[in-house]
DNA sequence: CAGCATTATGTAACTAGTTACATTCGTCAA
DNA sequence: TTGACGAATGTAACTAGTTACATAATGCTG
């Protein structure tokens, strides 16, 4: 035994003398062992062993050019919109061999653009963002480092960078059909901060004023919390109005659970829709209305355009993923048709 | 202009060539600018952005011999503990300049062993992992690859490697033994799969029989539906019973729905309580009373114990989180107390 | 103005692998 | 016996950076 030297990890070039052979053949041990005798290729794979060797992964991409590694950019990774986006997303990218470094910008554009440095000064060799604001130092660094950027909850095949979304414009218009359809025409808004959110923003420039339609506009913290506290805020609004539409189910549970606590029956006296279709808002009392996005095949269909892109060098065209109306049971027909 | 050259991506080599110095100067350029004379910084500086050159990551980790990536592996990111928990993890790592690998496992040890060795062949320096149970060949990759591993989710100081994590056992026997104090003695437990989920297993395993009480344990799968389903399976026992303990919260909101679905009313007919504190937990109906856990708190403290290790070489030692019992409303006395 | 310190820059050897090309050796056919 | 071929292996030059050390150029002091 001589492992008391194995102060430093041992190289390519320490197997090689151990063996007494080339360092070429350790490599082709390593890579295509076929190539290689078997006494000899024993003998290598012995002082591999011993050694304990373990090829550089640095080393391995500096020669191949490649890291095998794609940069995630999400706002928060405690949203069960994105981390399901996520799962989905690792797990497309690891059938293909790929790994997935995430990082969270709360939002920022500035933040985004600065982990997204880091993302490529590790070695992403491509990145996927969500929603269209992007920081000017952004472009900078992806013109630089020439990576591939998917841009994803959203659609715009205008954009600067492939797009793979919902058209979130179209999405609140489809929540805001259904209310209409019902026969609501006082409906309050409830949405997550629009700063920093282009899909908040997007939603809400859906939700036009059309004749006989009164809409109000409440904005809160995107949590449970930030929904009842509003709702509580909604006070007297809340007799003037038949519906609430809540531009995302976190805020449509927050919503439920304040007009339950204030002894409102939904949907008899008042309406409530959604939009995401989380895993519980099945499971609310009553079960949520809402407009489903899959953002888990949002998160396959990404993994497998980056994929493409990468390794086939195929750039992804944008691709439109649609919403689909959900009809549980806290819509109905407003109980006193207001107009 | 000169760009048309640039088939290939620029190199240090390049800029040098480019800005008649010498390769030194210019990687001095980039890493102690100071060092440089203003008039030779500029030039150089302006060869960089002509060039659009971007140094390799890859050359730069073969020099430092860090990648400064950090692996996790987890069960899955579509839940909110381990996404709460990465959300914190990554957010800690950020602080640390420290980048975030995900790879999910669905819980095999075996494909947390294949993970993992992707992960380090991508450059991991150290490995995130939870739960208990590990495959031999992860053993072996830690050795030859000397990577740092930090065990999360449990706590157990005599483990192979340090924890940081709750005491499992314990933390079920805290929710046990506040349906005991409030009188229960006939109790139904609804848990998650135990196979390829220690912590589910060690939870379990607190909760003992003592004299005069009686538990019966029902087996399902880890989701809301899944909980109704087999809440709604309870059938006749549901009337022998007078609370159910839920190993995690996502099952006793299944429970608290399908309590509710067949007209129970909680707590007075029957107490619930869970385990983990979901964001959503204080806001089902009625409130439920549950054993917090802090899995933030863990993220950032992994986070940390990792970041010194790989840093400053300090191997953290095994930590000990504690669960809070968090008594809201969906526990009380047993109204018809049986024994 | 010599002497010496300081600053700026260059040379070349590192990091740890991969790989094109050259060499050696044995086998078989002509 | 010689030439050809293929398999096995070695040599050395790559990959793209960092950095120890050497050298040149400048400034300041005595």
């Amino acid at each position: 035994m001589g492992d008391m030297l194995s102060k430093r990890r041992a190289t390519l070039r320490d197997v090689a003398k151990r063996s007494g052979v080339s360092v070429a053949t350790v490599s082709r041990v390593l890579n295509s062992p076929l190539q290689v005798s078997v006494t000899t290729r024993e003998r290598v794979q012995a002082a591999i062993d011993q050694l304990r060797f373990f090829p550089s992964p640095a080393a391995r991409a500096i020669n191949s050019g490649r890291t095998r590694l794609i940069g995630a950019l999400v706002p928060t990774l405690d949203n069960a919109i994105f981390a399901r986006f996520l799962d989905a997303l690792q797990a497309t990218l690891a059938t293909r061999d790929l790994s997935l470094v995430v990082a969270t910008t709360e939002g920022d554009p500035e933040a985004e653009a600065v982990k997204a440095q880091n993302l490529v000064e590790c070695g992403a060799e491509g990145l996927v963002v969500s929603g269209l604001r992007r920081a000017e130092a952004f472009y900078v660094l992806v013109e630089r480092a020439q990576v591939a950027v998917v841009a994803t909850s959203f659609f715009d095949p205008g954009y600067k960078f492939p797009t793979i979304g919902y058209d979130n414009k179209r999405v609140s218009q489809t929540a805001l059909e259904h209310l209409t359809t019902l026969g609501h025409r006082r409906i309050a808004v409830l949405h997550g901060p629009v700063e920093n959110n282009d899909r908040t923003a997007a939603r809400l420039s859906g939700l036009t004023l059309s004749a006989g339609l009164a809409l109000s506009f409440h904005e809160t913290e995107l949590s449970v919390r930030g929904a009842c506290a509003a709702t509580a805020g909604l006070q007297d609004d809340l007799d003037s109005v038949t519906a609430i539409l809540c531009l995302s189910d976190v805020l449509a549970m927050g919503a439920l659970f304040e007009l339950r606590r204030r002894g409102r029956i939904v949907p008899d006296e008042i309406s409530v829709i959604g939009i995401d279709d989380l895993p519980s808002s099945e499971f609310v009392e009553p079960p949520l209305t809402t407009v489903r996005l899959e953002v888990s095949r949002m998160g396959e269909t990404t993994g497998r355009a980056m994929a493409d892109w990468i390794e086939r060098g195929d750039m992804p065209s944008a691709l439109h993923l649609d919403g689909e109306l959900v009809v549980r049971q806290t819509t109905a027909p407003p109980s006193r048709p207001d107009r």
